[in-house]
DNA sequence: AGGAGCTTGTGAACGTGAGAACAAAATCGG
DNA sequence: CCGATTTTGTTCTCACGTTCACAAGCTCCT
């Protein structure tokens, strides 16, 4: 409340031409919606069709796109290539952004060969590794990098985003690598918190987490009301007691 | 506001043991939180360390944790054991959930390799592929198997969550399927939108998504004022004008 | 025993997000 | 040219989530 001149209640916020965060989460989805429709040859959607596609209700849609501007027709709809045009714009794709990957294992393999991020926004510009064993090694028509080779690929291919799937244990250590090289985003696989400076931008995919969060609704669907007994509280914050061994570990 | 008594602005809403969706997700955080702590052998741990340690700030977490219990000692912080348990108590993860992966390409292949599951909360009972030419292969001790055996595995084993890791296409179909065998949880990394009937929670992980939100927030960064000019709108609603070929492609 | 010093648990204020509802704008048929 | 019909863009309201701030409660020291 420092600045922002005199801010009434008003709409969310929309700090000049800035695009609520729960919007911005939403426009790939209806990005790749009106994709679909154009690729079934549709040139004109309404918002209910479009909401549809993407899976939320249609007002929100609709509020979702008066973000961005008046792109619509009253009594028609939206042009879907128009308005296609008008979301990658706002979202960066239509340009291309460099992405380097670190960690070339299991998952690092399957981004690498994964044919989705190359074909449209993203193009992949090195594979890097610390193990000497892996590089050199080819994937698809790229080959892997070592990982000392960063800073010159990041300043050379003007790298922005960086995607780590590294083991947890040095992700924060690469993080920072990546971070002084010059990325400025960073897609995290690691089940770590990583910490980034100001103006940097981070994301985190984590699967054990995903599982969690099904587990907990599935266990309220089936048991319900029996939930497993409570031990009693510890008597003073006494040395840990006996308690099942259980998990969510670091490694997880 | 047709039911729930009497409900004056109160508490979040806490239906009856119910925990807002949003603590529902830092939960698993806070569980590898303790974990960390106490392999390296911490006792007790006060809020703000707690908070630290999973990235959220310390009135945030305590409030989360609020929901659970009183499971703290003012003064002294939180016993690290005893609250871990508590959480993956009420996550569910003290028991074990049988899990099915559905398509066993690039990325079912890494998650089949992973330990992170088996190890804690998780147990991968299965993997499907329709592909004859895949079904048999080894990877680590399991073996890929016929996606027709999904109703049998799922009844014998009680799996109550299934992993789809198919290309877009069938991903929905498979979704019937595995809704229909009796799974009630699905995790889904097909770049599409699932529809499933009420009482099957779904989530979704997205990579293209998460890039995209990336890319938006990368180009304020960089272009800031200099956005990439408009075209002007189209006249009428006619036949969609040239516009640059863009993304977010339905394959993505 | 009593007070000083910490740290939890929570009430209250604030901000963000979702959805219902409707006026404004466009098309179309007569 | 007008009225019926359709569908957008926006307003209003309620629900949810975050953060502040502080009383209540615990430990430890004197
Ligand atoms: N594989 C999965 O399905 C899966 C699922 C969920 C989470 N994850 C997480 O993703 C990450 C990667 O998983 P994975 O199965 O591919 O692991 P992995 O062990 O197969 O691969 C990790 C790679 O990182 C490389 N590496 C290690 N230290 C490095 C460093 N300092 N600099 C550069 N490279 C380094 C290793 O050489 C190895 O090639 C892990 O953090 C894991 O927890 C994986
Ligand atoms: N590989 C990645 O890094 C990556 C990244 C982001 C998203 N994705 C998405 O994850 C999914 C899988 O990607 P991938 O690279 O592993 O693809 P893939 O083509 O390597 O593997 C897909 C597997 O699914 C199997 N399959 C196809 N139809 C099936 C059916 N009806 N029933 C059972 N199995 C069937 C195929 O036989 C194949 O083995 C895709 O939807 C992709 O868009 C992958």
């Amino acid at each position: 409340m420092t600045r922002a001149s005199s801010r009434r209640p008003g709409p969310p916020t929309r700090t000049e031409r800035g695009i609520p965060e729960a919007t911005v989460a939403r426009l790939p989805v209806y990005l790749r919606a009106l994709t679909a429709l154009s690729d079934s040859g549709i040139a004109t959607a309404s918002s209910e069709d479009l909401a549809t596609a993407a899976g939320v209700n249609s007002a929100k849609l609709r509020k979702d796109l008066s973000y961005l501007g008046s792109y619509g027709t009253r009594g028609v709809g939206y042009d879907v290539e128009y308005l296609r045009y008008q979301i990658a714009r706002e979202i960066g794709v239509t340009q291309d952004w460099a992405v380097v990957i670190v960690g070339i294992g299991n998952l690092g393999h399957a981004l690498a060969n994964y044919s989705g991020f190359g074909t449209r926004g993203f193009r992949i510009v090195a594979l890097l590794d610390a193990d000497p064993k892996l590089v050199g090694e080819r994937i698809g028509d790229m080959e892997v990098r070592d990982f000392a080779e960063l800073e010159h690929i990041v300043e050379t291919d003007r790298v922005s985003i960086g995607v780590i799937t590294t083991p947890a244990g040095p992700a924060q250590e690469v993080c920072d690598r990546l971070v002084a090289a010059g990325v400025t985003s960073i897609l995290n696989f690691a089940p770590v918190v990583l910490s980034v400076p100001d103006g940097v931008d981070i994301r985190k995919v984590d699967l054990s987490i995903e599982l969690q969060i099904l587990a907990y609704h599935e266990q309220r669907k089936s048991g319900e009301v029996a939930l497993p007994q409570v031990p009693e509280l510890p008597a003073t914050n006494a040395l840990t007691p006996d308690l099942p061994a259980v998990g969510g570990g670091v490694i997880a």
